[in-house]
DNA sequence: TTGTAAGCGTTATCAG
DNA sequence: CTGATAACGCTTACAA
């Protein structure tokens, strides 16, 4: 364990001399300095203490990724292949950055900004759904918030968005250009503002335009889970008044599809089914799964670049960026007539 | 951004006796004191400076989860729904006794020593494959470690393992007895004494017992990707000599399966297939798909205990623990009488 | 070009 | 029961 003491001293210099060469303030001191310092730190194995840095400069140099702890489900919440993406790629931007990443749930604002103080932390991303107390206590401190897939607009915010609308709006067109009148909307629980809630109003929209009555009873709300849509799938195959289904989630949609195919229904030819997200699941199924297609890697890079750019002071022109979607047709979607 | 120093003011006494009361050392401190501490405490907020409290004591609460970067694919690290699974699994028993994770991958052990010192990390998970010369690294720290999916054995490292070579065994054991002879076994590439050479060896057992010859041939590698074994399931349908196929993960065997189908092969008519983790992909494929399962959260949480027993020096009788697997029968394997 | 010294928030030692 | 004070490793005015 090297400190710059230790270096100070095998060289014959001060702890600043050493300080400003590890910091490339190499105009203030001597080439020789330099390179012998260098050699020190080298031979010894110098790394520096990010502790002792951050409690004396107020950066920690720490990022913070919050996942608000659902409360029934222990350890559910990385359980998303795409989130895992998602994760990953920023993980490896804010490194090549000098930035570390911590992952961490939170119960509740108390333990966020506990967190937050804990550890000086330099920046925050939430992804998923949070309240918006979280919000409204997090605006409050001066610190660059990266809010994923969320429709909260807040001073010191930025956020990374889906067309959400947009998809809701081409998967439920789709269908009804494939001759589909009667769509159940699959989904997790709808919140006003959230994803979800943008893509049912594409939905509804889509409907409008084909003038389709919107009914109470297409919209399935539950937790995303496999059993639960393979539950939900069953459940489906004894209504005969539908004959496609627009799950808002791959992992939903390919339950619903196993469901519906263990009650006998066949996909596309009696029930035609189309996802959101396009995980590689998609192409595993049978039929391979229709989708709205999202880019998680891409989210991810474009999160930390926000990040990055706030905590290095580059101006942001845009506060916000959306990604696009679009429609990847497979197999599991089949045109009709629409007699139902 | 309330310190020590500002409760010790508002309430008139030292910070030694805030630290104290802090820590619970409250037979040396006065009820009223006491209270008066804890009041100022809650309305300042006051939240420890994690930093400071590293600097001086030399625990710093903070537990790296390490991942090895593979160089070619860019943020690949948590794709795995399983990897995912486990890391939520030790957030969340982490987080219940007061440490914090940071998530890291690392290029070589140089990043690794760097990363161990910056921040004075009081433990480290390893999960995936990691060349010996990490090991050896490490070793010189004495520092707990928690090895998941290796067999590694060092001093101050801790195993958590499945049985690698029973699941290999079972898997091949079932398929013959279903009338399988010639059997494909793919995989991840091998490393001599990595899980998958283990499970390798448990095909080549039950190989033996059955009498089969091992055949070279029949062994395939690559990168675990959907779409590396959709593209080798279509190599593998231009092959007549083999009957049923044994993946070392769910993953590699559903792209092998969509690969097959996609060249118009039935499975399991004319292909059986059995995979290995049990992921809930297993239930949305068509067929449904035969494997080896093991539990991820469980393995998360005896990680973690593995971890916390060392950190909090409870002795630890056993150095190793080696999960359950077992033979999960879907609708991937079919039985046949053998002759090819 | 280099050195001195104060201070970041906390804990620990020792004295009162 | 309580309080000074030093120390952890580092940065940064300011001085030389």
């Amino acid at each position: 364990m090297a400190t710059i003491k230790d270096i100070a001293q095998i060289v014959g210099v001060s702890c600043t001399t050493v300080s400003n060469v590890i910091h490339g303030k190499s105009g203030r001191v001597s080439a020789e300095t330099i390179s012998r310092i260098n050699d020190a730190i080298e031979t010894l194995g110098y790394v520096p203490n990010m502790s002792a840095r951050s409690l004396v400069s107020n950066s920690s140099k720490v990022i913070g990724v919050i996942n608000h702890l659902v409360p029934s489900s222990s350890g559910s919440f990385v359980e998303d292949p795409f989130h895992s993406a998602f994760i990953g790629s920023i993980e490896h931007t804010l490194r090549k950055n000098g930035y570390y990443l911590m992952l961490r749930t939170v119960e509740d604002s108390n333990d966020l900004i506990s967190f937050l103080r804990n550890w000086n932390v330099d920046g925050m991303f939430f992804t998923g759904i949070f309240k918006d107390e979280f919000f409204e206590t997090l605006s409050k401190f001066d610190i660059p918030v990266v809010l994923v897939d969320s429709y909260i607009k807040q001073s010191n915010m930025y956020n990374v968005g889906l067309e959400d609308y947009k998809g809701g709006y081409l998967a439920t067109r789709y269908l009804i250009e494939q001759g589909h009148k009667n769509i159940i909307f699959a989904s997790p629980f709808i919140k006003p503002n959230g994803v979800v809630d943008e893509r049912l109003k594409g939905y509804k929209q889509a409907l409008l335009e084909a003038s389709l009555p919107f009914r109470e009873d297409f919209i399935y709300q539950q937790e995303i889970h496999v059993e639960n849509g393979i539950d939900l799938g069953k459940k489906l195959a004894k209504r005969n008044d539908f004959t496609a289904v627009f799950a808002t989630a791959d992992i939903l949609a390919a339950g619903i599809m196993a469901g519906l195919q263990q009650s006998g229904k066949k996909v596309p030819d009696d029930i035609s089914m189309i996802g959101f997200d396009d995980i590689n699941l998609c192409q595993l199924t049978t039929p391979s799964l229709t989708t709205i297609h999202q880019d998680a890697t891409l989210k991810g890079e474009l999160a930390v670049d926000f990040m990055m750019k706030r905590l290095e002071g580059v101006p942001i022109k845009n506060k916000e960026v959306i990604l696009p979607v679009s429609l990847v047709k497979r197999n599991s979607v089949k045109k009709i007539n629409g007699q139902i």
